[in-house]
RNA sequence: GGCCCAUUCGUCUAGUGGUUAGGACAUCAGGUUUUCAUCCUGAAAACAGGAGUUCGAUUCUCCUAUGGGCUACCA
């Protein structure tokens, strides 16, 4: 009765994403993160960080502060879990242990799990030998479970003996033989398997611990999840999930298998290795190891977090629309599960960059000049904000990374000590050095000093000398600049002011005759 | 090997039982610019293959191929 009213999507959204600390979250991992999180607030829900770190032997120092700082970099708010608190805590799998062991009893005593006192060694054995029999996949399942040490081949007292004293053992899930598992997938539709495909998963572990497996389905439960959206390698588990559920007699959650990140060359999942080989980070923020393993990330590498996240929701999902480029709040407004595709996505570095230099140019001059002054620092401490931004705005086309405002306008900062090769040969002509002294003497009889102004007075110092900007501009910006290209030389020398425009000229001109020999 | 999932330009993708199969990045060619970048215009570039269903399939079904995932007391 009151089915209805019991259906899912009536309760209110709740999403959880649940990395594992084994290392740093890659790119691959955020962006499940991502969908977790849109989802989640495109349907006024709440996103859950849960840490799923039941595997005490792959456990990493610092993979947890990693993830909530990616995270946080990335702009993707916890609502409740792991480093915020909430009313289904604790939100770490080690944290909740004693919870889980009462749970897989549960199971056996209704007879859908059982005790198995094999140990690894005596599993690695069976395998061994059934390879040697060319059977290369045995599975501890409804065939062979009856040969083997559990409590369902065992005499209920050797089972009793044996727990009394402690001999160690796991808690498998008794896999029923032949049985079709449906579920309908978000993104898939309806999967199929076969459970005489799925062997008799541990669920309880010899050392105290849950298994995923089990650890998920109850946390996924008791915190009352509604949506399960995960990536695609957990595809060919869900069936064991939804049977755990059935177990239980708990409603299960829906189900969104997200596709997979692929490298851009060859073939396989995104790994950490590509990243260095490749030339570009697989990280959102860099990872140092405590065995000084290192991987860089993008946010060191100059990246906006607006723009890494806008270019990992298109990796497997858009709007139907061409609209590209997105803010987080706008990702909200258009993401749904539907329109996320199936098949695994290969990641592009040239679209991410393209996709920086967009978000670069929306910055304002102003907050450009902040970010380049936290970046920079020392080296720009006595530009004033006004002069800054100036510098930002005549550079923000031209650049892609913040850093670059200033690595390629250098010269708007301080005097250049080179002077570019190829326009030194190819325009600085017998002559240049008397034009240029006589430029400046125009220069220097300026009055108001604006790039307007300046751009009349080369006009016209042009057509008194009967030449054309092509020969006589490069000059000028060769000798203010050390440079044969950049943006406006009008708006440059505006910039730069009278006073150390003529002092530029005043050494640099000798110091490229000197250069010229 | 077994099981599961997938397959539209080089890449990310849109799309429909009848379309000139659309966009973006990258590439190339022009234009703008003192120059570089930006910007503008244009070009080249795809429905994996084979059967079937159908008046008609890129679209629906099946098979094959290819790719990917899983196949632990890892998640």
């Amino acid at each position: 009765m009151h089915k209805n009213l019991e259906f899912m999507s009536d309760k209110p959204v709740r999403v959880r994403f649940a990395p594992s600390p084994t290392g740093p979250l890659h790119m691959g991992g955020v962006r499940t993160a991502l969908y977790n999180y849109l989802y989640a607030k495109k349907h006024n829900g709440t996103f859950i960080l849960r840490i799923e770190d039941t595997d005490q032997t792959r456990f990493v120092e610092g993979a947890e502060d990693y993830i909530i700082e990616a995270l946080k970099w990335c702009g993707i708010t916890i609502d409740e879990g792991q480093s915020v608190g909430g009313e289904y805590g604790p939100y770490k799998q080690s944290e909740r242990q004693e919870m889980y062991k009462p749970y897989a009893e549960q199971l056996i005593a209704n007879g859908k799990a059982y005790y198995a006192f094999d140990t690894a060694e005596d599993l690695d054995k069976m395998r061994k030998q059934a390879i040697q029999m060319k059977m290369p996949n045995w599975q501890y399942n409804s065939l062979t479970r009856s040969s083997m040490q559990n409590s369902l081949t065992l005499p209920e007292d050797e089972v009793q003996r044996k727990l009394e004293n402690g001999d160690p053992y796991v808690i498998r899930f008794q896999m029923p033989r032949n049985i079709d598992v449906r579920f309908e997938d978000e993104i898939r539709g309806w999967v199929v398997v076969n459970t005489n495909n799925v062997d008799d998963k541990v669920l309880f572990k010899s050392d105290g611990m849950p298994t995923y497996h089990l650890a998920n389905i109850v946390d996924d439960h008791e915190m009352k999840i509604t949506h399960v959206i995960r990536g695609e390698e957990w595809l060919p588990s869900a069936p064991l999930h939804v049977l755990l559920y059935e177990a239980f007699e708990w409603e299960a959650p829906k189900f969104a298998h997200l596709p997979l990140l692929l490298r851009p060359d060859g073939n396989g999942k995104l790994s950490k290795r590509d990243g260095d080989r490749l030339g570009f980070p697989v990280f959102p923020i860099d990872w140092l190891a405590v065995d000084g393993e290192k991987y860089s990330g993008y946010r060191e590498q100059g990246y906006l977090p607006g723009a890494f996240i806008n270019m990992l929701a298109f990796l497997g999902w858009n709007p139907g629309t061409t609209q590209e480029i997105f803010s987080l709040e706008q990702l909200v407004e258009a993401f749904s599960l539907e329109r996320v595709s199936k098949a695994g996505a290969k990641f592009d570095a040239d679209k991410t960059k393209w996709f920086q230099q967009q978000y670069l140019r929306a910055e304002s001059e102003s907050s450009l000049a902040k970010m380049l002054r936290e970046e920079v620092g020392e080296a720009i401490s006595d530009v004033s904000d006004a002069y800054l931004e100036q510098a930002c705005h005549l550079m923000k086309e031209r650049a892609t990374f913040v850093e670059d405002i200033y690595t390629e306008g250098q010269y708007l900062f301080e005097n250049p000590t080179e002077f570019d090769e190829k326009t030194l040969k190819k325009k600085w002509k017998d002559g240049a050095e008397d034009l240029m002294n006589e430029w400046a003497k125009e220069l220097g009889s300026i009055e108001e000093f604006t790039s307007e102004n300046i751009e009349k007075s080369f006009k016209a110092f042009l057509e008194a000398k009967e030449m054309g900007i092509g020969k006589v501009l490069p000059l000028f910006r060769l000798a203010l600049t050390g440079k044969g290209m950049g943006p406006s030389m009008f708006e440059i020398t505006a910039l730069l002011g009278k006073e150390e425009s003529l002092k530029r000229k005043e050494t640099n001109i000798p110091a490229i005759v000197k250069l010229k020999g």
